[in-house]
RNA sequence: GCGAAAGUGGCGGAACUGGUAGACGCGCUGGCCUUAGGAGCCAGUGGCGCAAGCUGUGGGGGUUCGACUCCCCCCUUUCGCACCA
């Protein structure tokens, strides 16, 4: 042994070198492909399992102690689900196609692949280390070439289906990241990757037709198993609402003014009318005199970002048109207005405005001196409105109408519009079609031409994977165009139509893309006629379990979604939804309870942490932080805890251990009920109690001189799912061929869970006054006396009334006295 | 503003359909063992009190024999959305 050196570590490897024992099986494992899964036919269907962690985005900077923390969580679930007979498919992947390794790119003048392909060596490195059960054979990387085929076969049958489509509308643009962004992508009016103000820009790009899948995405969430957070998120985002659209007649002019409300009840208060500065009808009917200011109003709001915008709305802006339209109700005519406050993307553009009944219009109204007309009354009576009412009531002002509910009046409003031609029931989205292509390098190429006499023509399907061409450089061009545009040679081509010349659409697809199908090529990795087999996927249906960040509540979770609906309906997946039970992992937190990052200084590197106390620590310890769910900080000091938990486990194994060392009737009840209570925390992914009820029935052996080894191996193989290392090196010592997962979940005696005898508690006016063992199943009669011959009990009552006596057989009697 | 979740010791967190609040772990205190120890073992540990006892789950009401748990009002924190008509 050596003196010096090593001192830090010495101590624990006194009693369990995890280093060795974690080679060792990595090494064994790998070899005799431990981890490997087949579709066994013999497996009935409701034993067939899919738990599926998020993939990871295999950074420079490697693994952070957040991923395993959700990593751990499926493999002890996996683990734990194959032992009681599950076939499990349990995959692993890389979501490799993205900015950093292009950014790497431009600054090194390294291929991203190049930087990518050595980031995944070094994260599958990591995550082999820490034990997890993931089938490699499986592994896919989305940039490669033989995934991303079926990335741009799944663009291809969504573009058949009409549901890609070309748009210069006006996108968010990333000036840093120098790309446009879908919504779900900008977070408070900034870039949700850089932090950056994003700006408005026309440019053009595919979209994908998400709203068309609005309804389903919306009412399917009633069919999942997920975080009711994550689905009020996804709700939310989708925004429907139920309303009219209603058609203005517009003073000396053909056009019709169409606006979208859901209070057609309100339609007497309307008293002016507000389009977005972007509407086209803006320039029809603006008068010569307005001309000047309303062009340089339109002008302003161009220019302004929608950060800025959204900064403005304390103060309301806006320019009187000079138009007029007419309100179908009454005949009355009203000035159009236009403002920023109306946006061009939602509804029709243009709004009713009802000052007295929505609180917008009632602000603007106010700086404009516009009139204010109530409709709603709260007792149907006409009274001063201080604010806008928004709440529904009983209509007033409303000619025939009034006297209405809110309800009734809306019902028959719309009624009578659809007879009349002048409107109809509407329901609206907040969610907006998928801007789906991006102004660089580094994802799928669009399998598409642009054929000067075709229009725009889909490769053929055999020509897929359309490669991503090498370039001179991965800098974007900021223009609009990606780098893809500079490359004449990849660029032209011919029309796969008409043979002629054409240019090769050079946007790239954003990251999502990959992982929006990754779930299926997992069931059937290898296929190179179909992105999975038909068998396959009947045999693996949907994903069971699946595990990740809150962050991609409505990116990823959504996309892929919208993806798995379109591929239903052409009859590729046999599921409405991917994914049927979601759990969210929290985030863990640095020492100080701040998030973790490199310029707070608090990042634990899970290298440093298996190195020092092993994987097994490491795993146990996150687990046992709290619920899989919350936010938790990391704390050095908890997890000496857990190694000294690991360690009291390792030593009972070096005292005596006999086929039938007696078991006390103590020890064997506990053993019954840890097997019951850690079966079901499992099945319940309630990990941290689960290890404390472990951590109690280890305690309770330490007295024993020898061990009863039948007793030793429950334990171990309960244990399994969460050390896998330390458990896998005691099978073997105990005489076992590997894998100790190949063994079966140790079964309990409910009759051995039952305490014989129960604590029972004595109190008086609900206070505890005293306790008592009693045999359990005491009958009530035998409960009362024996309280009211406790000595505390007695002292409680001397001299009072005995009002009643309650009791609850095995738990406790309460003496109610005056 | 809207939506969601959550407030329990010095800290992370337990607590079944209302029934001994604080399991388990960290930390701390005392003891044993030790050349030494981020080692091991034993005991203790919400607060006040010598004790009997009192008090205690963000605050205030209520229901109940009994409330962390159920109901009403309020406060705070975190997250998401945010002029969506």
């Amino acid at each position: 042994m050596t003196e010096c050196g090593n001192e830090r570590r010495g101590a624990w490897v006194k009693d369990y070198n995890h280093e060795e024992v974690e080679n060792k099986w990595i090494a064994y494992w790998d070899r005799e492909k431990t981890f490997s899964v087949n579709e066994d036919n013999s497996v009935p269907r409701e034993k067939r399992l899919y738990v599926l962690d998020m993939f990871p985005y295999p950074s420079g900077n490697g693994l952070h102690v957040g991923h395993p923390e959700g990593y751990t969580a499926t493999d002890i679930y996996t683990r734990f689900k194959r032992m009681n007979g599950y076939n499990v498919l349990h995959p692993m992947g890389f979501d490799a196609f993205g900015l950093p390794a292009e950014n790497y790119a431009i600054k090194t003048g390294t291929h991203p692949a190049q930087t990518t392909y050595k980031n995944i060596d070094t994260f599958r490195t990591q995550i082999k280390s820490f034990g997890f059960c993931y089938d490699w054979d499986r592994e896919v990387a989305t940039c490669d070439p033989d995934y991303y085929k079926w990335t741009q076969w799944i663009f291809l049958k969504l573009f058949e289906k009409g549901l890609a489509y070309e748009s210069n509308a006006p996108i968010n643009w990333c000036p840093e990241c120098l790309t446009g962004l879908a919504n779900e992508e900008v977070k408070e009016g900034r870039c949700d990757r850089c932090g950056k103000e994003v700006e408005r820009r026309n440019i053009r790009q595919w979209m994908l037709k998400i709203t068309a899948y609005a309804d389903r995405l919306l009412t399917d969430l009633d069919l999942l198993d997920w975080d009711d957070s994550i689905k009020a998120m996804q709700r939310n985002w989708i925004g429907r609402s139920e309303g009219a659209e209603v058609v203005f007649d517009i003073r000396g002019c053909d056009e019709k003014l169409n606006i979208y409300t859901t209070r057609p009840d309100t339609l007497f208060g309307a008293t002016y009318m507000v389009m977005s500065p972007e509407h086209p009808l803006v320039q029809k009917i603006m008068t010569n005199e307005q001309k000047g200011e309303v062009k340089a109003y339109i002008d302003k709001a161009a220019k302004a970002s929608d950060l800025q915008r959204t900064d403005m709305n304390k103060d309301k802006t806006g320019v009187f048109t000079g138009g007029y339209a007419i309100n179908p109700v009454n005949n009355k005519e009203i000035p159009i207005w236009i403002s920023d406050y109306v946006l061009m993307g939602y509804g029709t553009g243009a709004i009713m405005a009802v000052p007295a009944h929505d609180e917008r219009d009632f602000e603007f109204a106010q700086k404009m001196s516009l009139p204010i007309v109530q409709v709603v009354s709260k007792d149907g009576s006409t009274y001063e409105l201080e604010a806008a009412e928004t709440v529904e009531g009983i209509a007033v002002n409303s000619g025939e109408f009034n006297g209405l509910t809110t309800a009734e009046f809306k019902k028959k409003i719309i009624d009578k519009l659809e007879s009349e031609g002048r409107g109809k029931r509407a329901i609206n989205y907040k969610l907006r079609d998928w801007v789906f292509s991006r102004q660089r390098y580094w994802g799928e190429p669009f399998p598409l031409v642009h054929c000067e006499k075709c229009g725009i023509v889909p490769i053929d399907e055999k020509e897929l994977p359309l490669k991503l061409p090498e370039v001179e450089s991965y800098k974007p061009t900021g223009t609009g165009e990606s780098p893809l545009a500079t490359i004449d040679s990849w660029v032209n081509t011919t029309c796969p139509k008409c043979g002629g010349p054409a240019k090769r659409e050079t946007n790239t697809m954003p990251q999502w893309a990959g992982s929006c199908w990754y779930y299926l090529r997992f069931m059937d990795p290898k296929n190179d006629t179909a992105l999975a087999g038909p068998d396959k996927i009947d045999y693996w249906t949907a994903v069971n379990l699946y595990i990740g960040g809150t962050e991609h509540a409505v990116l990823h979770l959504l996309y892929a979604r919208f993806w798995h609906k379109v591929l239903f309906d052409i009859g590729v997946v046999d599921t409405p939804e991917p994914f049927i039970k979601l759990r969210n992992q929290g985030m863990i937190l640095g020492e100080n309870g701040e998030k973790m990052s490199k310029s707070r200084g608090n990042v634990i590197n899970p290298d440093d942490v298996i190195a020092e106390h092993g994987a097994d620590t490491l795993r146990m310890y996150e687990m046992f932080l709290g619920p899989l769910s919350v936010d938790k900080p990391w704390n050095v000091q908890g997890i000496y805890g857990i190694r000294r938990f690991l360690e009291k486990v390792w030593r009972l194994f070096e005292k005596p251990i006999k086929e039938n060392a007696p078991i006390s009737e103590e020890v064997d009840r506990l053993r019954h009920k840890t097997i019951k209570i850690v079966t079901e925390k499992l099945d319940n992914l309630e990990f941290n109690t689960a290890i404390s009820q472990m951590m109690i029935f280890i305690s309770s052996l330490q007295k024993e001189e020898v061990l009863n080894r039948g007793l030793l191996l429950d334990f171990i193989k309960i244990l399994h799912p969460f050390a896998p290392f330390m458990t896998e090196e005691l099978w073997e010592i105990t005489g076992h061929k590997p894998s100790i997962l190949n063994a079966a979940w140790p079964t309990f005696d409910p009759d051995k869970v039952i305490d014989k005898s129960v604590t029972i508690v004595f109190s008086v006016n609900g206070k505890v006054r005293g306790t008592e063992e009693m045999p359990k199943g005491t009958a009530k009669e035998a409960l009362i006396e024996a309280a009211l011959k406790n000595e505390r009990v007695v002292e409680h009552t001397k001299g009072k009334t005995i009002i009643k006596e309650i009791v609850v057989p095995d738990k406790l009697v309460n003496i109610v006295v005056k």
